[in-house]
DNA sequence: CTGAAAGCGCTAACAT
DNA sequence: ATGTTAGCGCTTTCAG
């Protein structure tokens, strides 16, 4: 096995106390000492046992976040924000995929708790009662991101779902859109779903046009093939319409994708608009108008939510971060 | 704090040896104390310490990755297949973005080194003679997904680049391509630099067609922006090509994008092919046609293959993924 | 400035 | 079947 510190104290003729002392930069060694213990350290290769560490400390240097899947580019920026702002502070991050299954979310729990992380990101999940009975054992900050509870008192941080999707059908709007249908995601969503289903219809409203049911697409998820569906579904009910919304850019690719298949030119015949603007976004041809989330910043912003919380022993408030509408090629004047 | 073994010794009156017997269903111990210590744990919420475990165990079940970025498609697929795996066998995964920088590099796998981790996946890197030295002094197995070690004997599993790239160039020879640009990427990288471009050349020369290093664009890396900039470079030049192959997706997309907004169709006017089959590909309008690496299996396999060499204490040879060709629509068929 | 010794929470002999 | 005890590698009083 590697060098132990018992191995150092001893090549360098010291105690262990003094070399925990160097490593830690802890007062109370001369020079002299210290240039020993360093080079004894060299010499033998020494690394410091995280384990040891963290059994005494209670702080293992370690974050755990938890999605609901992985290989998707919202999901990969918000991990890129958080990973560097961790990297930055010195702490490493366990990525756990829930695969949006309840057994497997608690399962991941479990291990957090047992690897005893320092704090845990929950992005884009709902929060069920077990999984806060499970959180609030381990007594360690967590915080939301693109989620958020009315139940349970957890800090997060989003963008204002229903203010954004408001914002986007209003954009449409404006550029004399009113014919609008939107393409809703899952629906049922408390976050994705509900919220922007009531900013379009909020947007419609307050510009005069009565919202219909029949122009809300309901999807399984938000995905790619859920938006090639919504459009199917748009396509074959000859829906009489001049744009549509998406809840998420997959589902307005897929959308597009669709509708331009079969000879409908984007934004000619029909304006898109999607939501979150990931990097699909601006590498679609056309490369769509979307309203953005800032992915990468929400997870600088919630990890540094979550260490601050960690310093400072308190909880921290949620951030509203703002949302921001990404004009591209997707949406076309009218007026 | 949260309860210890020994809590739960006290409260069911037993040693804490029995209780921890109990734990790991080692043999030993009577149903009815099993019982009674179960009730224990149950009812003081008694989570066993991964670290205290880790220490005596030498095993934390976590392994690290490392990635020279973590926000695009190619890693959060493989990632995906890793965390799967990984999963599966009762492991954690570490996120480590490299940022393919040297230093942090070296610090990540520091940090990991003394978190102790039961083995290393590293993505799309070289190695460098100081990664190898740091890797090697850690005990642990590591494997390479996309990547290949000439100098260090580390297992890899990865696609034959230059197979696959003489595949791609050869495909679209049969298609009645003969004037094929190559969007190269960096093309001093020995893995998906070098080997690409020599399949390229010489598919081209297996079919009678001399390659010239003019229809070659050297980019700085494999991304959208990069491929803008390449198909720029080609119009400039005013190449007289029908297809153009680029070393990545985002490379091909970003080129489709560039000549479209200049009213290049495609792929009526000119083919485009790309290398990697991330999601992106499907969800490109056109839909690119494209050569497929795994990815998830890749990365599935790359940990399994870490697995199988922490139980079988040997080292694992290394895995040729086989390749594919992914026909869709911005190819067209010439003849 | 330095060392001895007591744990952190757990596992694994070694008893009984 | 169960308990005692010695560590794993480290930090941290407490002495000197």
């Amino acid at each position: 096995m590697s060098a132990t510190i018992k191995d150092v104290a001893k090549h360098a003729n010291v105690s262990i106390a003094t070399v925990s002392r160097i490593i830690n930069k802890k007062p109370g060694f001369s020079p002299e000492t210290e240039q020993k213990v360093l080079d004894s350290i060299q010499a033998l290769g020494y690394q410091p046992n995280a384990l040891a560490r963290g059994l005494i400390n209670k702080d293992t240097q370690t974050i755990g976040v938890l999605f609901p899947a992985v290989s998707n580019m919202f999901a990969s920026e918000v991990l890129s924000g958080i990973e560097e702002y961790a990297n930055e502070m010195g702490s490493s991050v366990i990525v756990c995929n829930t695969a949006e299954d309840g057994e497997r979310t608690l399962k991941y729990l479990q291990v957090l708790s047992e690897k005893r992380v320092d704090g845990i990101i929950i992005v884009s999940e709902y929060i069920k009662e077990e999984y806060y009975k499970a959180l609030s054992e381990m007594k360690i900050p967590k915080v939301l991101v693109s989620s958020i509870s009315f139940e349970y008192p957890i800090p997060y941080v989003k963008v204002d779902d229903r203010h954004a999707s408001f914002s986007a059908v209003n954009y449409l709007i404006g550029k004399g859109h009113r014919k609008i249908a939107m393409i809703a995601g899952n629906s049922t969503d408390p976050i994705a779903g509900v919220p922007r289903i009531e900013g379009y219809m909020a947007a419609l409203r307050a510009n005069g046009i009565e919202p219909s049911n029949d122009m809300i697409i309901h999807c399984d998820g938000f995905g790619h093939k859920d938006g090639v569906q919504a459009m199917k579904d748009i396509m074959d009910r000859d829906m009489d319409i001049t744009a549509v919304f998406a809840s998420s850019d997959e589902l307005a690719v897929g959308a597009m994708s669709h509708a331009i298949r079969h000879g409908i030119r984007v934004p000619d015949d029909l304006s898109v608009m999607g939501y979150d603007d990931t990097k699909l976004a601006e590498m679609m041809i056309p490369s769509l108008t979307t309203v953005a989330q800032p992915l990468y910043e929400m997870g600088l912003m919630a990890a540094t939510m979550l260490f601050d919380m960690k310093s400072s022993g308190a909880v921290i408030e949620s951030r509203i971060m703002n949302h921001k509408i990404m004009e591209r090629e997707t949406v076309k004047n009218l007026l």
